[in-house]
DNA sequence: ATCGATGCATCCAACGTTGTAAACAGCGAG
DNA sequence: CTCGCTGTTTACAACGTTGGATGCATCGAT
């Protein structure tokens, strides 16, 4: 219980800096806000006292004041899987241009967690929230009542149009591009590695649906032992769904992958059993992260527009925030993929 | 201008719960945090009007009060480079733990903005502060007098202690290792890729002088041209790097890398010249990401213990925040690594 | 009846900031 | 000398929450 003279506040407040400078508390906010009409000699003095004691604004209590925080959330299964760490990259870039910062919430693909971060567990703490589901339904989605403003990334969720913004891509044209290209290229049994059996995994549907329309398109027949299940998206799924196939017989001649990581995994149980690709069996992923375009074959794959949909939700939020139109009708934004034909499809 | 008569309020306070029940505004806020005297009648009739009115809590206000955010923040260079991804997934579900969110800032690695970082742009807005600087310098951290608990992690900066806390591991002997078992396969011209011109990168100095010890200690001669400098870690980079190795005739027959991405690089352009791996030339890597272990061939690399990185950091944090000791010495921990040997050294 | 515990609810102040409005100084025009 | 203007500074009240002190019942023991 000793008493300090000096320095017995941890942080100092405006009042402090005031008192040293010699003013009121609001001029010194004046001054820190870079408020216009603030007599040059008092702004030195200020500026020094603040400098002295090494005043930092709170900015808890600015928010409060402001009712907003100037932080964002970003909700994604996982970071460690290679497409949500890029993809987050390019939200903390384009929030940056806004001058948010990004607080980012990992649900595990956890129905429960999922239901958590919609419901608003970060209520008053961010001002909007980026949210790339995987297990979240369309009734969980409606039974949200937060008031935060929300922007949808990824699959759509459910048939009818939710109240939200949403950024995603065409997955049925993207994969039926995919397959096609596979087809193109003259193969004929087209396998297919990343269809879920849960009910949850929309990507893995729409996907699925664009494979097939793919080989409708091609005039092949649809070889259900040619469908491979799996339980996530990793590389160890891939690499044991691709070990599967083989084993089953089912003699595939193309492997599309629901997306990159899972064709990675394909991929080293085929060369690891001396498999040659694309001579024997040509691969597609889709994502395109950067260790496909490292790996030997380099890896075929669809390209989405990470950046623009990045960019796009977080202009939809400040939209939102800006609350210049208060209640615009939610939008329904399709960025833009590529295929990028790589070794894994096209040899050397 | 219109007057709302109900709900005019976007956000419903304690005191909206607190008429709608008939009580108190601070009973409210009792039952909220669990506070034990409150009559179970009551308690039912606000937990009705918070269900009513979809009351949460504003944790602005409950920080400001309280003095704290219940947020950290973890300072990286980059998301998208694996090592740090899967670091920032541990560091969120350590911090979990400690009821605290995580927020990250990305630093690109660059100087000026590592500075921000340590001169605290977040003050006061989080609780603690994990950072894994590139580019920062001794006299950088000298400099800050922010009063925000600081844990630093990776290599240790500068020569003499810092003041605060640091969780890393022995790059020396790590990196020795490494090379040591290289040499025990029986490779005698033993290059190195990842060393930096610059005077930053504490990490690639500290792994060049392992690699350095190693080849002294298995008799073998230093030979310059066999170290490749890079400017950053990327895949790129290592196949950069690899090319020009293999073109100045320099003839290694093995490459230690100075993290997996540089050798999941070198390894793209060994195996797109036809060189074979380990026959021809062994890789060896650092980090132990996931994508070393399904590349063919899987990479020999030195795996530091991340999770107990990122606990450890935490718990310091804290150890610091709950303030039970104020002032306690400077902690330098050193976690732990492993040795795993793969094909890209051992074959298959 | 009186008293002290005990359980429960309320009142007040404070956390550090900023928007609003008002006060004040200086100065040129009437 | 007063008025009004411009520029500069200030006082005050909020933002929504919680810790602490205080008040008010109720109840069992005297």
């Amino acid at each position: 219980m000793e008493t300090q003279l000096y320095s017995a506040r941890v942080q100092p407040r405006l009042k402090d800096v005031a008192e040293l400078a010699g003013v009121s508390i609001k001029t010194v906010s004046n001054v820190v806000n870079g408020y216009q009409f603030v007599k040059q000699e008092t702004r030195t003095r200020v500026e020094q006292a603040i400098a002295e004691l090494n005043y930092r604004p709170n900015l808890t209590a600015r928010n409060l004041r402001q009712g907003r925080s100037g932080v964002i959330a970003l909700a994604v299964p996982d970071l460690d899987i290679p497409y949500f760490a890029e993809l987050a990259t390019n939200v903390i870039t384009a929030a940056d241009r806004h001058g948010w910062t990004v607080l980012i919430d990992q649900t595990q693909g956890e129905r429960a967690k999922e239901r958590l971060v919609v419901a608003g567990i970060r209520a008053h703490l961010i001002d909007g929230l980026l949210f790339s589901p995987l297990a979240l339904t369309a009734a969980d989605l409606a039974a949200r009542d937060d008031r935060t403003p929300l922007v949808l990334l990824g699959e759509r969720i459910g048939r009818e149009r939710t109240p939200y913004d949403h950024v995603g891509i065409d997955n049925v044209s993207a994969a039926l591009q995919g397959t096609a290209h596979l087809a193109a290229l003259g193969r004929r049994r087209i396998a297919a590695i990343g269809a879920r059996r849960a009910a949850s995994g929309a990507t893995a549907r729409l996907r699925l649906r664009g494979y097939r329309k793919a080989l409708a398109g091609a005039g092949l027949a649809e070889d259900p032992t040619l469908v491979s299940h799996v339980e996530a998206f990793h590389r160890a799924d891939g690499a044991r769904a691709m070990a599967a196939l083989l084993d089953s017989g089912a003699s595939p001649d193309a492997v599309f992958c629901f997306n990159d990581t899972l064709a990675l995994g394909a991929l080293r149980t085929l060369l690891s059993r001396g498999v040659r690709v694309p001579d024997d069996i040509a691969l597609f992923g889709f994502d395109d992260i950067e260790d496909g375009r490292f790996s030997t074959p380099s890896l075929s794959t669809i390209a989405p527009d990470r950046q623009g949909i990045a960019q796009t939700a977080v202009d939809l939020l400040a939209e939102r925030l800006s609350a210049a139109v208060p209640e615009r009708a939610p939008q329904e934004v399709c960025a833009s993929h590529e295929l990028i034909a790589r070794e894994s499809t096209l040899g050397r």
